[in-house]
DNA sequence: CTGAAAGCGCTTACAG
DNA sequence: CTGAAAGCGCTTACAG
């Protein structure tokens, strides 16, 4: 398809008559050249179809242009299946509901791949991705750092001290998480959103004792979740608790069966959406009216929040967002790699729906 | 943070006592490196903390190792939310549902890249991800070019011309559509999948003609569809009709309320979710009972299909595959650049579920 | 099995 | 405004 070797600027010099600086001159700072010379130039690109080559681009001006994104690895099927040469073989699947367990919800990747994306090619560099999931983390890592300017890596997508590792060699943004001494990083502002929406829940519901639902202990996020509940809790007098509901469906589910055999709650708020929605159900199994007697709140933002009847009101991360402030913390470190590491966090929506007794279009 | 200069090769086999060459067969054919000696060179690469130059490399080794994947522009917030140092700083939205007209459904192109991805590194390669929203088409198309060894376009997410002109500087594979004698693609396999839902849904159907909902005429996919809905039909005796209603909720919705007018239909096979959808709703409004009365059918396996009430039965395409065998078929394009160009058809996966009377779970 | 040397295709002071 | 030349950090025949 493309025979012959691809023209290089040697080529362009010759057919323009120039030296290759000037070829140089006219791609890179255009205006340190003569009109008559730059149009001559780039009349003899245009003609040989000239590409630059941005090995040798990078070589020569030591840098690569490229900022690396490392996401934590889903298994991705080996072999898969095979394509055929026969249309119409299709495979029939009893479709069951593969549960989103997932810490990283619905289109979370893809938000922050396009995030990333955009930010990083909008200032002139191209976004290297990649989950390590086929092979070695440390083989990936080391792959990766080679190739980059800068590499922006999810939390707990490496262990600590393979990150530690990599940020000597390589400008390094931690994403949705932090080590706070060692790199730059960028997240999300789950205290502060867990915070606002307990207010606001405090003030929408209707009587009855306020229970959260927590989540599993050795999470970061349910533990800043939960600090931003007891602060809004705190500074308010009315009576509240907590049960453990480990992020699941059933969790939530459980937590609530237990607690109606003493009080009805007047709000449950979870941890996440998963728990949230096993108390919704068992809220409505045991006849409790949502939002009318009990209020409910999630908080992630899954898909399936927006599918629950009532729909659920919850918190949405700004995942594309957290996309292009990862990238641009890595620029901002490229351009001043002796500063002190920086720590964002980034404000979150809360999305109100009827569960909380907010009126909606759909609900 | 990463201090001084990076160590380079001379560094590495000054630190062993070897030459360069060697160094670098240490690290690319190890077996032709005598044991005593690579184990000295490995010792220093570690001490050292050597991380090979990949601009080098690729220079040198005239490959850069790198595989480009280029999909459609999302708009990206140029600015988007400032971050806070003042944690707690929410923003409440009312959430309205947006409608997800979009072709490339929930998660498409995390699974897309996610293949890709997994394709990629298992070849030993590296995957740039670049979606061109900021900056302009070409500038993007241009400067991947010129970085990568091989190319996957997202089908219409570049002109024709284009597509047509980057192939002449770099294989280039064409993903979800095709430019037949133009370059190699890969696809999935849309007729086969209709046809073989639309025989599945005339052996369970109740009695009634079967309704067929048109996509829009400018839609390959459509297209496509309708070709497997003839191919199933025509085979049979049964009677059946077709109507268009353009991939939208309301054009299915419509074309149900028109259609109810004379004969209520046995089988609704949409060539979209969005319009199963529509024409789902429509059904329940005039008091048919779905599956009972009537099936419905859709395509693509959007979320909103499944949290539908009966959930939908619907086509689900092979994306993680897609994007596993784009990078494949890019790979080989590289290491055959004479053959003539390939296309490929994935086969599709039915998603059995209560609309069809399919037994489920959760419906 | 190992080394000296050329070369990959650019960029960028340095002169003029 | 333009050119000659050095150098970026590797790989890989070619000799030995």
């Amino acid at each position: 398809m493309q025979p012959r070797k691809s023209p290089t600027v040697y080529d362009v010099a010759e057919h323009a008559g120039v030296s290759i600086a000037t070829v140089s001159r006219v791609l890179r700072t255009p205006e340190k050249v003569a009109e008559a010379t730059r149009d001559r130039v780039h009349r003899s690109v245009h003609e040989l179809g000239y590409v630059p080559n941005a090995s040798a681009r990078s070589l020569a001006g030591r840098s690569t242009g490229v900022l690396g994104l490392l996401i934590p690895g889903h298994d991705i099927p080996s072999g898969g299946r095979r394509p055929t040469d026969a249309p119409g073989s299709v495979e029939f699947l009893d479709d069951h509901d593969d549960s989103h367990a997932d810490p990283f919800h619905d289109r979370y990747f893809e938000r922050l791949v396009r995030g990333a994306e955009a930010a990083t090619w909008r200032a002139g560099y191209a976004l290297l991705v990649a989950a390590g999931t086929s092979v070695s983390r440390e083989m990936v890592l080391r792959d990766l750092t080679g190739r980059v300017d800068g590499l922006a890596v999810v939390s707990r997508t490496l262990p600590d001290d393979l990150v530690r590792r990599a940020a000597r060699s390589v400008p390094l943004v931690l994403v949705a998480g932090a080590q706070p001494d060692v790199t730059d990083s960028v997240q999300v502002d789950n205290r502060g959103g867990m915070s606002a929406l307990t207010r606001y829940v405090l003030e929408v519901k209707p009587p009855g004792p306020t229970l959260y639902l927590a989540g599993p202990p050795d999470s970061p996020d349910a533990a800043a979740r939960e600090l931003g509940f007891h602060d809004a809790v705190r500074a308010t007098d009315g009576a509240w608790s907590t049960a453990p509901a480990d992020f699941t469906w059933q969790g939530g589910h459980d937590a609530i069966v237990d607690r109606l055999r003493s009080t009805a709650p007047g709000a449950v708020i979870g941890a996440n959406d998963q728990s949230a929605l096993g108390a919704l159900a068992a809220l409505q199994e045991a006849g409790v009216r949502v939002p009318e007697e009990c209020v409910v709140t999630g908080f992630d933002g899954i898909d399936e929040s927006r599918y629950s009847r009532p729909a659920l009101t919850t918190v949405r991360q700004p995942t594309t967002e957290l996309g292009i402030r990862a990238a641009e913390a890595l620029l901002r470190r490229i351009a001043h790699p002796g500063s002190a590491p920086t720590h964002q966090q980034l404000p979150v929506d809360v999305l109100l729906r009827a569960s909380s007794g907010a009126r909606n279009r759909r609900a």
